[in-house]
DNA sequence: GCTATTAATATAACAAGTTATATATCTTGA
DNA sequence: TCAAGATATATAACTTGTTATATTAATAGC
């Protein structure tokens, strides 16, 4: 049965984005369990922002992985009760919540540096074999163009030259 | 603010795929709201593959879009209630379900195919620049390759070898 | 020719994102 | 200094996918 998504091309390029990177989580997930931690794949760049950028607010933690701030609410809502992480509120300015890893988070967090993530990100580059680097920067030039423009603004400038 | 995700490259790449996708699923999207269309771009990929297959039961656009069989049956569902497709029942095999485009349906595809598609089309390859082909060569790598081994399966490999 | 299995679709519950809006706190200007 | 606006987070409702399971119809074996 022909793949339509992948047959359209260009034109449903953001479905076959989210469809081929949603059974990459799956997968990864997949790897994760494994290891039986009481997490998803979806609720790891949560771990990794902390612990390479250090504590952050909601606000921080939006901008640093590009979810809506409702989503991170809900999200480190989550990793509150399982443990992970700890929400510190600022004296300073009492609307702010500071999110920080737990010793539980930490150690997950080092588990998963080394064993975890060295396995996920190897299945990954075996599966992109030489283009990896070729797929990277592509992506890259696609986070930098719709922050450029967005693709209304780049249709409108094509229907203008008309 | 660092984009962690980014950042963090081929391990956080099923993320990243998700990430730009939703956001070119969002700008094709408004595009599509120039035209004031009662339809998400996200049901759009039901109509094409109407048209370019022809009637398919639920089963078989399940698999021509890969989305699993209950996303299949509920956005049909809302289709039939916007009026785009029409289910017919198969006197042969009473289980089966068959979906047509409407009359409605069809004139919508074909005002899509001269006015919108062509529009979305342009303004994602004004995206991608000369990185189009490439783009999707890679992409038709990764879902060759996952469908010939897992993300689970590659890492077990690779466990083993060592 | 009936029963057990298989197949197609539907339903239910959940996941993780979204937008819109509410709430609480902070800041600023008259 | 206090009322108005701005900012940070929370809540609600929705979208669209998922998995697990139920339901109904078809098929196969005895």
């Amino acid at each position: 049965m022909e793949d339509v998504v992948r047959e359209l091309g260009l034109l449903s390029l953001g479905t076959r984005l989210k469809r081929i990177g949603d059974r990459l989580q799956a997968d990864a997930q997949e790897i994760m369990n494994g290891f039986d931690l009481p997490l998803s794949a979806a609720q790891f760049p949560y771990l990794a922002a902390l612990d390479r950028l250090g504590p952050l607010g909601i606000g921080e933690l939006s901008q640093a992985l590009g979810v809506a701030q409702p989503g991170v609410t809900r999200s480190i809502n989550q990793l509150v009760s399982l443990g992970f992480v700890e929400v510190v509120p600022v004296s300073e300015d009492q609307r702010r919540r500071i999110v920080t890893l737990s010793q539980k988070g930490r150690s997950l967090v080092a588990k998963a540096k080394g064993e975890i993530w060295p396995l996920i990100e190897a299945a990954v580059a075996d599966l992109c074999g030489e283009g990896s680097a070729d797929l990277l920067a592509l992506l890259g030039a696609l986070d930098d163009g719709l922050s450029q423009r967005t693709l209304a603004q780049r249709a409108e400038l094509k229907e203008a030259r008309q």
